[in-house]
This record gives C-alpha cells, structure tokens and sequence, in this order.
DNA sequence: GCTGAAATCGCCTAACG
DNA sequence: CGTTAGGCGATTTCAGC
C-alpha cells in the first residue's frame, strides 16, 4: 500500500502541518519527539516526493466578499479523450471555477465555483460555462450554507489501518 | 459591499498567504512593499478578524493512500431545522466525510468523502450515512480523476472588480 | 492612528559526529 | 538522528511622520 513508505514521525509530520501549516520547524520537532534539524529534513524529503503539494492560508471567501458558491454538474456532448482534457483546461483557465473533478455515473464532471454576488455567476454561467464548446448539460446547486470544510484527509483512519493490517 | 474594509496591501497579504501559506514575514513584507513590523501587525489582525481561517499544508491523497473519493448527494424526509442541524453534527463526527454543504434544489447537502479505498467507502456507505436517521436518499459518485483542485478564492476577480467599482 | 528603525530573542539550517 | 554553532528571521520596543 501506499503510505508505509512513510513510517509513523513522516506521517506525524504530515498530520501536524495539515493541521497546522505555519507552525515552527522547531515546535513541529518537539510534537514527532525528534530534534529540529532531522524534522526540517524530512519535511523536504516530504515536499520534493510530492506528499505535500503546498501550503495554503485559508480565506475566509463570504468575509472577504465572494457571497455565492456553487456546484456544477456539467455534462458533455463527446467524452473523447481530447475532449475531456479541452474541457479540463477550460476549467483551470476560469477563475471562478476552483474545483473540477471527472465523475463516474450520468454526469461527468462536477464544479465548485466561488462569486463575488449571483449576477457575476450568472454571467459567468450563461457566457461562458454552458456556452462552452462540447457543453450538452450544466446543472447548478448554490450552497445555502456551509455545515463542515475539512481540508485534507482524516490521518486518524490512516492510522487505524494501518495498525489492524500490522 | 465585505472586503472594502480591508485596505489593498491586506488583500496583497491574503494572496500571497493563500498561494504560500509558509512564506516569512520579511518575505511577505518585501512583497507587499512594506517593512516587516507592521506587515506581522496586519497577518495577526487578519487572523483575528477571521479573515484567515487558518494555515494546512496541503497532502496528496492518492499518494498517502487514499485511493477513493466520492461525491455524495444526499436528501432527508425532513428539513426541520433541528434535524437538518443534526445531520451536519453527524458529518462533523464522520472522518471520512471532509466537506458538507447545504444545497438548494432537489438535494439537501452534497458531501466530499475520502477513503482508503472502496471497500472502506462503501461499509461506510451503506452502515452510517444511508442507515443514519431522517436520510431518505443517498446517490453517489466516484472521482475518476481530478482535472483541477485550488484552495481558495480568486483574488483578481476581486480586484478586478473593486477597480470597476472605483 | 499609522509606519519604519533598532535591538533582542529565538529559529533555521548548515556541518560534523 | 543528535549536537553544535553561525546567520537570519521574528517580534518587541521605541521614535517619527
């Protein structure tokens, strides 16, 4: 599998600066019970392997005046490879559009879009996202509220796995 | 309109923290053109006013061994308050469940899940969320691949847009 | 009020055992 | 992986605009 490649402090590492990605080297080494320079080389280790693939602040998006969020549930017409993949890069070019993930099932990619207020949505999505070449379907849910946003994975169940498996 | 409040060199701030979250304060500052004693007096009272939620390092999934994520629309038989209010309390206790949100439209909430893999999803599936109380409909899909994952919000939308306004 | 400059303190990060 | 040590960043203090 996966993962027990890392053994368990490269996995504590990861757990404390998903939770915490500004922490200090130094007080990130004192909570994996290693000394600092080890723990600085190991977060590079980390990095360059590909395992943490950056760190982020998280913005608060309605504070900061991007009233509306949105999921997409967008449909082709062809799903080619090359067709997919020119969808694909059409969603890294939005701005708007954060997320885009190809699904299995009836619809085949799903969005989730930010915006300042509805009518730059709507815009956005009568303009551009169904105006699109290839579009056959969008179909758009706003979120009323947010209930959790969990960045990441749950290292907990990692753990556990990993501990019934040994 | 919200952001207004912040001044333009804030919302550099929150930028360049959002794309590097681990970047130095005297880095910070140098970019954002001023000193490095008040650039850390505006990081601590954004953090203080919430505009920054918090700092993660972002891990790869697939690469840590979370083969599986799932998409999962979920409705209720009832929308009282109350047990809407319950079931966001039962996806904040479930580990695998990393985002829930509250829709319009025909679907209640719409939830991003990560597991290890599909065996693990689908016990999880079929023994917590569609046996869990006041769930009446559960549909679900795979992500077959991920076309495109930034974290959050647009800052040349906002800019753009405060430059229109002006 | 704000910023910037200087000084102290602590952390980062080599090199070596 | 730990220890040492030198340089740099972080953070407080204080003065100036």
């Amino acid at each position: 599998m996966a993962g027990s490649r890392l053994d368990p402090i490269d996995r504590k590492i990861l757990a404390e600066l998903q939770a915490d990605g500004r922490m200090t080297n130094v007080e990130l080494a004192k909570r994996v019970g290693i000394s600092a320079p080890p723990c600085l080389r190991r977060v590079r280790t980390l990095e360059e392997a590909g395992y943490i693939r950056g760190y982020h602040a998280k913005v608060d998006a309605r504070e900061l005046g991007f009233e509306v969020q949105v999921f997409a549930m967008v449909g082709l017409q062809s799903q080619a490879e090359a067709d997919l993949s020119a969808f694909e890069q059409r969603c890294r070019d939005w701005p708007l559009v954060r997320e885009c993930h190809m699904l299995n099932g009836e619809v085949d990619f799903i969005l989730k879009c930010v915006a300042p207020d509805l009518s730059t949505f709507q815009s956005f999505l009568t303009e551009q996202l169904t105006a699109a070449e290839n579009v056959a379907s969008v179909k758009t849910s706003l979120v009323i509220r947010g209930a959790k946003d969990e960045p990441g994975v749950p290292f907990d169940v990692l753990e556990q796995r990993l501990a019934r498996s040994a």
